[in-house]
RNA sequence: CGGGGCGUAGCGCAGUUGGUAGCGCGCGACGUUUGGGACGUUGAGGUCGCAGGUUCGAAUCCUGUCGCCCCGACCA
């Protein structure tokens, strides 16, 4: 391919719009641009990285006999309403002129489950992977970080149907070997964190992260055992010696009311009383299901709604609202406390039990209790762990190391999903017994479009990009110092000619351009090899040099350049 | 949806007390240059997001509206 007949717009000025550092790339780099909030067109070279991706991972679904199908992006309402899911507030919908609705695509597992229960009937006919790899559309309350939160992006989303749990653990499994092997292949380190499946499912699911400053989300991890889970899954730990004894009582302090005007946060009222967060109780009225709820958790703690939601089992959980904290608690938000708190049910976090004499509020305004103590002054309904773990928490899978935290962005997600679509959907299948049995699902998601800004956030440098030699669009970029040298071009045009006859993408820069600006947009759109085709020439030689490599350029003899190159980029796989 | 910020040339930005719009980069032409974003000459390119209003006069003041970015909520 000749650069000068090939289309990439770079950009010598960052964006304004652009942030992150690998939004500011694409866009510099030619290989994006927003049409919208959260809308991109894939430029040439954009494209050619997703489709470096998705071959990558059809090569991994061919190895496990997973078998890729073609979907329609329509999603007619009926079948959405058949698991409750038209109106999940992310739907795009839209009427036909026959005022028919249909949703686009969000996910699949509808399409996927109607598939299944028209054409597994017979346990003969599992355990059966598919996958497809398509646009969704998902009508993001803010769309952010360029390419990590669109609201169209592509999104490769493999489905796995089983007889039962053994087998679909079997599945899992699988899958999850697919997706280690395919992202060591692309040469992107990611972390394995057990999540929360959301409303797709309970079951055992993983998230695939990538760590990065600029994830949007929180892990925790292990240095001991290695375990890792997103913070909002995460099990906090409370010893057992600390469960089972009663709060110890000697040294209790007489409880005490102070005046605290206007201090309605956990910072102010610390702040105030000249101690620090971890000394209050932060008291929160949520309601559940309708019902409100007293929750207790340590002021420099944070609840954790869904642990809270599990506890309850509750459908919808939310704050209260002002009012009905003002009713319940008598005094303005801000001065809710445990200490006569009746009628309501007091949950309190585990980290509760080894605190004494805390700040907690006095269910009046401009006013909070100090000393406060359990047992004593009021006991919460139960304990339980409903907070948000936090680094120097115990790993809850070792138990004798602190965890660690880190951000993560999220590249894939997959779900055992059990009979959650298949039941409702009626997709069963026949036993050997004659038995109707619901088939066991899974869903394995990999961001695609996600995938090319959690590349560059965990490869670039100060001059551009540095793509792996697997999802590079271009394997070697051929530079051209000076066109108007027919040696020069001439020999270019050979070495392109060269590798592209054994099979590599190769970039031929033959711009009418100053080297300086060709060696700039090479670094710039990252391309892994670079063959400069310039001085050397006189004495047979041409300039071989790794991008990720600032000190790697040598020169290498002309007539080994094809083979040089080749050798290389197999020793960058 | 709440909070904050920004909409002026393709990109990055300036624009004073309101007086009819400018800089850098990029783009076209010509010449000189040619291994890390060259230089000179010259040229093109903007209903100042949109709609009202105030005013003799609005990029500038007021109201409304649309769009974009960031933080939060949310994230099937």
């Amino acid at each position: 391919m000749k650069y000068s007949e090939y289309f990439i717009p770079t950009l010598r000025d960052v964006p304004a719009e652009a942030e992150l550092v690998s939004h500011q790339l694409l866009l510099r780099a030619g290989f994006v641009r927003k049409l919208s909030a959260g809308v991109y067109t894939l430029l040439p070279l954009g494209w050619r990285v997703v489709q470096k991706i998705e071959s990558v991972l059809r090569d991994e679904m061919d190895a496990i006999a997973c078998a890729e199908m073609r979907m329609p992006t329509l999603h007619p309402r009926e079948m959405l309403e058949e698991t409750g899911r038209w109106n999940v507030d992310v739907v795009y919908k839209l009427q036909d002129r026959r005022e028919a609705e249909f949703a686009l695509g969000f996910t699949h597992e509808e399409v996927m489950t109607d598939i299944a229960r028209r054409d597994m009937r017979s346990w003969r006919d599992l355990p059966r992977l598919l996958y497809q790899n398509q646009t969704k559309f998902r009508d993001e309350p803010r769309p952010r970080g360029g390419m990590i939160r669109t609201r169209e992006f592509i999104m490769f989303d493999a489905y796995s149907f089983d007889r039962d749990e053994a087998g679909m653990d079997v599945s899992y499994q699988k899958l999850k070997g697919a997706y280690d092997n395919f992202f060591a292949r692309i040469q992107l380190p990611v972390v394995t964190a057990e999540a929360d499946g959301g409303a797709i499912g309970d079951l055992d699911n993983h998230e695939f992260m990538v760590l990065s400053e600029s994830g949007e989300d929180t892990i925790l991890l292990c240095p001991n055992c290695g375990y890792a889970a997103n913070a909002e899954r995460c099990t906090v730990l409370t010893p057992e010696s600390v469960l089972s004894s009663a709060p110890a009582s000697n040294g209790d302090k007489p409880l005490e009311m102070v005046s605290t005007p206007g201090a309605r946060t956990i910072d102010e009222v610390a702040g105030l009383l000249g101690t620090s967060a971890n000394n209050l109780v932060k008291t929160l009225i949520y309601v559940a299901d309708g019902t409100p709820v007293a929750v207790l958790v340590r002021g420099d703690h944070e609840v954790n709604e869904i642990k809270l939601r599990r506890l309850l089992k509750a459908e919808s959980l939310g704050l209260a609202d002002s009012a009905t904290v003002e009713r319940i608690t008598g005094a303005p938000v801000g001065f809710a406390g445990p200490v006569g708190v009746i009628g309501l049910r007091l949950i309190a976090d585990n980290s509760l039990l080894t605190m004494r004499n805390f700040i907690a509020g006095a269910n009046q305004a401009d006013a909070h209790y100090v000393h406060v103590n359990l047992g004593r002054d009021f006991s919460p309904t139960e304990y339980a762990d409903i907070r948000v773990a936090v680094a120097k928490d115990l790993c809850p899978s070792c138990r004798t190391e602190k965890l660690e935290d880190a951000r993560g962005i999220e590249v894939g997600h997959i779900f055992k999903l059990g009979s959650k679509y298949s039941a409702p959907m009626g997709a069963n299948y026949t036993e050997e017994s004659g038995a109707a049995k619901p088939i066991q699902m899974g869903s394995y998601g990999i961001g695609i479009t996600r995938l090319l800004a959690a590349l560059i956030e965990n490869s670039h440098d100060k001059d551009g990009i540095i793509w792996p030699v697997a999802v590079a669009p271009f394997s070697v970029i051929i530079v051209v110092t000076y066109i108007k040298d027919e040696a020069l071009v001439k020999a270019g045009q050979e070495l392109h000619d060269a590798l592209r006859a054994r099979g590599v993408d190769v970039l031929l820069d033959d711009r009418d351009e100053r080297a300086g600006i060709k060696f700039k947009d090479a670094d710039l759109i990252g391309i892994p090899v670079r063959v400069v085709i310039g001085k050397g020439l006189a004495n047979g030689t041409v300039e071989i040099k790794v991008r990720k490599n600032s000190n790697s350029a040598r020169e290498a003899p002309v007539a080994e350049a094809a083979n040089t190159v080749v050798a290389l980029l197999s020793d960058l796989s």
